[in-house]
DNA sequence: CTACAACAATTGTATATACAAATGTAATTC
DNA sequence: GAATTACATTTGTATATACAATTGTTGTAG
């Protein structure tokens, strides 16, 4: 992946801004698959990473502020995200019996059995999307990040 | 940046997605200091790509197509993203007097002094992100980014 | 025990983005 | 040169997201 390439520019970008550009470029490539194998699942990779969060949870039920907190892409309407999972048959949610601020949201079995199916293709799909690094290069890249 | 504790799971993660929800985060992290610099100048980060490219094009005009093929995010309608740029006083827009199709789009020097401005705020804003990793470090992102 | 502050989620609204269909123009084919 | 195809942009529509304001509930100070 050739960054100048890409973005179809003649001049030398500085290091600094470089990095950055190609971070986002290949972040950009990242969701791309991603969504591309999440959607035939009528699934959005938010509403995947939910899916995961409560199965993590082990029927232990997760309030609204938890989901937000554990997701990698934190946003502002986590209520409407789970809207759109109970209107697939994935998730269920009550008010909490000990405190009716709170809600208690669940995977069903249903969104059990879809996420395994998902999991399966996001698999490949990552191990796809990394074939060319060695994972020394993995951990190299995980060290790199750290320092962000 | 400890994957584990920003997403707040307790369990180990296999090595390749680690390293991929790594890589989001930290791109997270990227365009919220990214975002929260445009901000005051009322620019979105693809509004500003678009800004950028136009001033590489010193003067040359640039249509929607060529703007489209250049920037680090594609999106589906660019035409919308002019539209609020022009609207801004930013680029101006005239139809192609060769082939009609076509568009003509320009940045203004109004354009041009913000960008200047912008510019400043984001190079420290790039430095800052990447106050931590050396120039070695740098270059060794960029090969390992080559290899997705 | 009443008033007030803090909390958790929801709703409203504006803006952004994705995708498909439509519009207007130019090039090509017969 | 009329019909068709390809091109470049725009428009329509549905969905997603950001941010603020609102609702309902609980905790707490006096």
């Amino acid at each position: 992946m050739n960054v100048e390439k890409i973005i179809k520019t003649e001049k030398e970008i500085p290091l600094e801004s470089r990095t950055l550009i190609h971070f986002m470029l290949v972040n950009n490539k990242i969701i791309e698959v991603f969504s591309s194998v999440l959607k035939p699942f009528d699934v959005s990779l938010q509403q995947f990473n939910v899916l995961r969060i409560l199965r993590g949870q082990k029927g232990r039920p997760a309030n609204l502020s938890t989901l937000n907190e554990r997701m990698v892409t934190k946003m502002s309407n986590t209520t409407r995200l789970v809207d759109k999972l109970i209107v697939k048959g994935f998730v269920c949610r009550i008010t909490c019996p000990s405190n009716r601020r709170k809600v208690e949201i669940t995977i069903t079995p249903e969104g059990k059995k879809v996420l395994k199916q998902i999991d399966e293709q996001i698999s490949k799909a990552e191990k796809n999307i990394l074939k060319n690094l060695t994972p020394k290069e993995l951990e190299q890249l995980n060290n790199l990040f750290n320092k962000f």
